[in-house]
DNA sequence: CGTCCATTTGAACCGGCTCAACTTCCGTGG
DNA sequence: CCACGGAAGTTGAGCCGGTTCAAATGGACG
């Protein structure tokens, strides 16, 4: 499973400048090192329902983990992709709103809601920092917005590839060597929740990618771009992604 | 056009218990006073383009404002509402990530960006209402995202109606008397880019539900509703509106 | 009364969904 | 080592909800 965090300190955790915790001063930092906790949840694992007793907020220090939302009869669609230094949990609410489930082994770094919204009142770098990542997760949501009202099946699909090779290159910083090629974090029937799609279709919107040679599959998740413009132009999106802007 | 606001003092602004400025204290308000300036746009027009400079941010006192985005082919997503006490505008950054129109005549108590910032600086207040606000808006815009992906047009329409009605409710109060009704703020394209439908879908499912009774037509913005049950089984979402919860 | 714009309605089309069968890839146990 | 079972993914065929294109209707305002 995930690696033993049982001793972190923060001044030497992975995600410590760009957490939520990323503005704080070392005493303040002190602070949150004795009210920390980890906690690792399994892949596949649902580690809050939509509607339970939250008396907990984290930061998700590895893993990724997804928000999603279900009607009655089953239809579901994902709002979220929680990645490393992201924030789950609100202060100020006592239910989750949403069901966040781990989709892959996730480690995560806990507080009691309680104690962290009275640490919050003393220490304004805590607020800040989560008012920057609350306005970045709303400028992401709004983008999304816009993917699930107007994208074509072929661009939501480029539209997904793409962000994940961002998100790629932001952490890897692999820069623009050879072919780009990454492992998809997500199964299908994910992809298609995240999208607002069906399975099949992203199935068959990968396949096509692939016969037109935009892409390569190794297995069924691991993927060779060959064609990195090309998928650029496919995500339906203005410029070329800010470089000739 | 919009009423005379030039010397209001923000005690005895109308939106003073929602806007941004909700949690100052007398003293913390003089300071806005004395930074705020009025500016009234008409119906219909753009108050920011998407990438424009923006030098302020504002709060709507009156009117209904809408966030947009649009493609380079013309295709374009609603992804936000603007209600009076809404927040224009994101502290920390220059240029504006939406387009921003009026729908009605619109007021906005502006700030100019620079001293606004620094004034957050010095006054937490301000800066934990605007988390609150940003998680609500979240919470609204993961909303939309379950429409957008997974609803059917019919839920779409039946949703739209159903949270202008909860607004007005919450707003003018006017209680469970007499039979519902209200007008549309929007017009038909509006609700189209606001569901990710077409116009004429739009005006379809309105259609239907008139013949069937749900709904009634005064004019072509004016509705009244007679089976408010019904209207809120078609959304789709559970339970009765959280009433009988 | 005529013009303009918002809205409605109709008819044909098509993108993505549904249902269903098949394939691949694993892990597990004989 | 192979057989088995199950989960994940692929592919096909037909259908349907929503779009597209086009024309008609209605309402506000000069």
């Amino acid at each position: 499973m995930a690696s033993d965090t049982t001793s972190i300190k923060c001044g030497e955790c992975p995600i410590r400048h760009r957490a939520v915790c990323s503005k704080c001063e070392p005493n303040e930092l002190t602070s949150l090192d004795s009210l920390k906790y980890y906690r690792t949840v399994e892949a596949g694992q649902t580690i809050v329902w939509c509607g339970d007793e939250m008396d907990f907020v984290a930061s998700i220090v590895s893993g990724i983990a997804t928000l999603s939302q279900t009607m009655e009869d089953g239809r579901t669609q994902m709002v979220g992709l929680l990645l490393p230094s992201d924030f789950v949990g609100r202060p100020g609410r006592a239910q989750a709103a949403y069901d966040v489930t781990a989709t892959t082994d996730v480690t995560l770094c806990c507080f009691r809601k309680k104690p962290f919204e009275e640490l919050m009142m003393r220490t304004p770098h805590i607020g800040q920092r989560l008012l920057e990542m609350t306005l970045d997760e709303l400028d992401a949501a709004r983008e999304w917005m816009l993917l699930l009202g107007r994208k074509t099946a072929r661009e939501k699909i480029a539209t997904l590839l793409a962000i994940i090779i961002r998100r790629d290159a932001s952490l890897n910083l692999k820069a623009d060597g050879g072919p780009l090629e990454f492992d998809l974090p997500l199964t299908r029937e994910a992809m298609a929740d995240y999208l607002g799609l069906t399975l099949e279709t992203v199935s068959r919107q990968v396949s096509a990618l692939k016969r037109e040679g935009v892409i390569e599959l190794r297995g069924k998740r691991h993927i060779i771009v060959h064609d990195m413009d090309r998928l650029l132009e496919e995500t339906g999106d203005d410029s070329d992604g800010g470089i000739l802007t």
